[in-house]
DNA sequence: GTCTATAGTTGGATAGAC
DNA sequence: GTCTATCCAACTATAGAC
């Protein structure tokens, strides 16, 4: 087998390890067994187990963002807080079914942030998810004619934080819909910092052809 | 010696280990050696690494929320968000300067909640933290004469939330400025959902005896 | 009751077989 | 180039010495 389809293949099974067990448990013999290949193989695919973790991050973080960004596809002709809800609803809905990935992002940003070969880890976990905040503030913007009136940065990284937090605490008290009322609480503050849509002509009744 | 002191005392030497070093680096020998003991000292004390780590995890806890609610001194006569900026600046002091430790907070929640016999522990983490959060909004708002116009414990759960998210953000990229703006920001936020004060009197000059 | 010495397990890494 | 068999270090836990 190739060494890039072998190096694939023992992310998933890192992925499926960790995500399910937490990243203490996964220790390199536990990947490989879950691969179905010996631990040698492991240690051959990857310099060393701090390689595998950084590997293992980067997959992760790459695959949540585009899940949180993959079903943004939000409606013209609405206000901005119905925008703004309308993409944390579906935000929410990736998060909330995936609970072990998201235990497994904070795991994976305190063990980075230990370990001085991993810092860049953690830094890039940061940028990718400010990235993706801020094209969800845009284009939420965007739809609903709306403009910032602070910098979408800003915005992005304050909205990034409180998801941040409510996913945590959710991830201890189980409580889905007191989450859901606060992100929707907050989109009512961050649209505070928008200047409404400037009044539009009824939109023109589409000719059947 | 005696077992009390030795279990504090080997609390003290894992809080040191950890808040340094991190929780997967926190062996019960390397507590041992801190400590000072021999190893099986440890075992003596405690049933288990598991038991040592719950102790821990209360203690720091109880002493962060200590620390952060010690220097909860809000001056009367201020307007609401006057008052929330002073309580989160002294917040984010004693945030600022033991970074270690909360580090260490979100090490211990990860933890807890991919171990079974830990459970309670990330609860008793937030049930605190949460009545902590009550008490510094009901007395931002007792000092200011202002009344919240939403349900305290719904307003401290999101500050709560806001407050981890910004200070795990500050963990990985360092940025205490940007911290502290968005708290602010968050301030004034969390101040739109009160009832200003009732115009008062101009306080008596009080006599000098 | 307090602590030392030791057992037994698990993990990361590698030398060398195929 | 790919994988197996083996090594050694570090850890938790305990039996039993003082």
């Amino acid at each position: 087998m190739a060494i890039e389809d072998r190096r694939s293949q023992l992310i998933d099974a890192a992925l499926e390890v960790a995500s399910q067990h937490g990243i203490a448990a996964t220790t390199v013999r536990r990947v490989a067994e879950q691969a179905g290949v010996a631990l040698g193989v492991v240690h051959y695919c990857f310099e060393d187990k701090d390689e595998l973790f950084a590997a293992l991050a980067t997959r992760i973080v790459d695959s949540l963002v585009l899940a949180g960004t993959a079903g943004l596809h939000v409606d013209d002709s609405v206000d901005l807080v119905t925008a703004l809800r309308a993409a944390i609803a579906g935000l929410w809905e990736s998060i909330q079914a995936t609970p072990g990935e998201q235990l497994l992002t904070y795991e994976i940003t305190t063990h980075a942030l230990r370990n001085e070969s991993l810092r860049t880890v953690a830094e890039h976990q940061y940028a990718v998810s400010q990235a993706a905040s801020e094209a969800l503030l845009s284009l939420a913007a965007t739809a609903s004619g709306a403009t910032w009136t602070r910098p979408v940065g800003e915005l992005a990284a304050e909205a990034l934080a409180f998801v941040d937090g409510v996913t945590l605490r959710w991830l201890v008290d189980g409580d889905g819909a007191a989450a859901r009322a606060r992100l929707d609480a907050f989109s009512a503050y961050l649209a505070s910092s928008a200047k409404p849509a400037r009044r539009r002509r009824r939109p023109a009744i589409p000719s059947t052809r």
